[in-house]
DNA sequence: ATATGGATTGGAAACGGTTCCGGAAAGTCG
DNA sequence: CGACTTTCCGGAACCGTTTCCAATCCATAT
């Protein structure tokens, strides 16, 4: 198959280079009857615009990389695969870049900046820290997905996300009102991951609201956001833990971790244990037992994220979107047992 | 943040622009002193290679795209990953493209030939069909993952996958040694979905030697790979098919919807039904009951895709590899219970 | 000493677009 | 009817690299 310059075009519709990328770009100060002719041969021999020089020319290129960060979490991933899809409508063209947690995010985006002349950037599942700093410094649009940015006083980053402290508040009081007194939190080992740290700060909220206290130190674990990683954790856990009846955990994933290790160990969900999930991923409905969740509305967080860069990236303002969540009920929560 | 171009390196090393490509590109013809003073500035001032340029002046690019068709398998996704990660170390670029069951590949591949400048392929669940035709037209080299190319008579295409017919056939014995005699199977409905048709073989050899006939109308489901899928065909056919006791499934994923289907119905697995899973992901160990499963070797799968088209890209001639599969026991498999 | 040749290096022409600038044609207006 | 706008289009420079070709330098062979 022949691959088609823009100067193949121009010479085949009789008109001049500049003539058939004006047509192109949908400039107005070209005739109709010229346009016309010059759509007429493109679509004829098939002609595709080279990207790589279309970019070129370009100082900063209207083109957006997305960045992962936690290659392995189901949530995550979903959110990307949506945003691409969003994507593909949006004449700015979008690419997925999964790092490690271990990889530092604002490396890659420089990299993606210098190397690819990337215009604006989504971070998804990034922390928000000090080294964020570097987004301000660059001056290129960013929208942070599931977590806040509104207090992060970077001018040039919106962010999108669902009230994670209110959530996490909502779903203890779920497992408070079953009665459950006994309480251990799983959640991430992130450093300066503020995900994690308002998700705590709403059990905390739920806590304190029933008068209870609870003691950080005791009561959650460190780990990842891990299927492996919450499986061995729970099994240790329990082990020394036999009082505790409820497991509240910030990520699906997690929770089926932890229920698979009850299960190994011999107690029974939700008979014995109840455990919830966060982030209300398609397994959580088809586990078994099905996970008690907060559902986050991935396509909306995708589609609001690549809305709200492709209008930074056209000069808008920064924007901060929360979103609704809602608590699913699953299998996995039950009335707090009254001995074992 | 400045960026800056060859030009200024050239500049401040006091060399042509020329040289510093030469270095760049670790091309031997650069005394080890110029070579060191022009490493010395690049580092100081962080340069990093413009892309688009890069590319630009290459008329077909070392740079490779990976077409994963069909967003939704956590398998693909999970061996689309991993390429990433193999491709890190190489040269050549990837890029992931992910497109829906129902969009056509070959046209996905024409735009990132034309567009991007793709200069090889990876395609990962890919069918084979008379439209492959049109990578033979193109004449850039592919790579098909998890789809044996080696009968299809292209000149340029490689493939990696198991040996997907003889795996469904040590299954389908495990099952019939478990005493079952009544199963059923729950396959795709991609046409021309050549994985589907051998895996499918597979069974029936099985079948056939253990002298057991096999109607296909009445006994294998036709949809796709999904969950959700999956679980609504497993509910509406065991409503009528109280006495089937095993069934055999193409994905974990797929096993685990049917699974969620038989207890939603009351039924048990294993005691009343086993089912066995295909791909060995991660997942399959989790579940509740684990599932028993083909595990495929993700690892090695994304290792020789990348490296099979990394070598075609330098003028190797198109390989078949066939890797090895290892039939994972779960706990969604027991012997055939004698009466219900 | 002179021709030969390898090792380095510099200069300049691409690569395929976009965009600025200026000119021609056509329309407007006093 | 001439001056002025407006509309439309062509020419050419430029984006940041790579690469071909030529030039320089120095060592070696003759």
């Amino acid at each position: 198959m022949e691959i088609y310059t823009i100067r193949d075009v121009a010479r085949k519709a009789g008109v001049a280079v500049s003539t058939v990328s004006r047509v192109l770009n949908g400039r107005p100060d070209v005739s109709e009857e010229t346009r016309r002719r010059v759509m007429e041969v493109v679509t004829e021999c098939g002609y595709v615009q080279n990207g790589n020089a279309r970019f070129l020319k370009h100082a900063r290129t209207d083109f957006a990389a997305i960045i992962v960060r936690g290659r392995r979490s189901m949530f995550l991933s979903d959110v990307a695969e949506q945003m691409l899809s969003c994507a593909q409508g949006m004449k700015t063209p979008f690419l997925v870049k999964y790092i490690d947690e271990a990889d530092d995010e604002f490396d890659t985006l420089r990299q993606l900046y210098a190397e690819k002349r990337a215009g604006g950037f989504i971070l998804l599942g990034s922390r928000l820290d000090e080294r964020s700093e570097a987004i301000r410094a660059l001056g290129v649009p960013c929208v942070f997905a599931t977590v806040d940015a509104s207090r992060s006083g970077l001018g040039n980053a919106s962010s999108v996300c669902i009230d994670d402290r209110a959530a996490t508040r909502a779903m203890m009081d779920h497992l408070l009102d079953n009665g459950h007194r006994r309480v251990t939190i799983f959640g991430g080992n992130r450093y300066g991951d503020d995900v994690f740290a308002r998700r705590y700060q709403g059990a905390m909220d739920s806590l304190h609201a029933h008068g209870m206290a609870f003691d950080p130190e005791e009561s959650y674990r460190c780990l990842r956001f891990s299927l492996e990683g919450a499986y061995n954790e729970a099994k240790r856990y329990f082990e020394g833990h036999r009082d505790v009846t409820a497991v509240l955990t910030m990520s699906d994933t997690m929770a089926a971790g932890v229920i698979r290790a009850l299960i190994d160990l011999g107690l029974r969900v939700p008979q014995d244990v109840s455990v919830t999930g966060f982030d209300g991923t398609q397994m959580s409905r088809f586990y078994v037992p099905s996970i008690t969740t907060i559902s986050q509305p991935v396509e909306a967080i995708a589609r609001e994220s690549v809305t709200l860069l492709c209008d930074m990236l056209e000069g808008a303002q920064p924007r901060y979107v929360t979103l609704d969540y809602t608590l699913l009920e699953g299998e996995s929560v039950g009335p707090c047992p009254t001995e074992r």
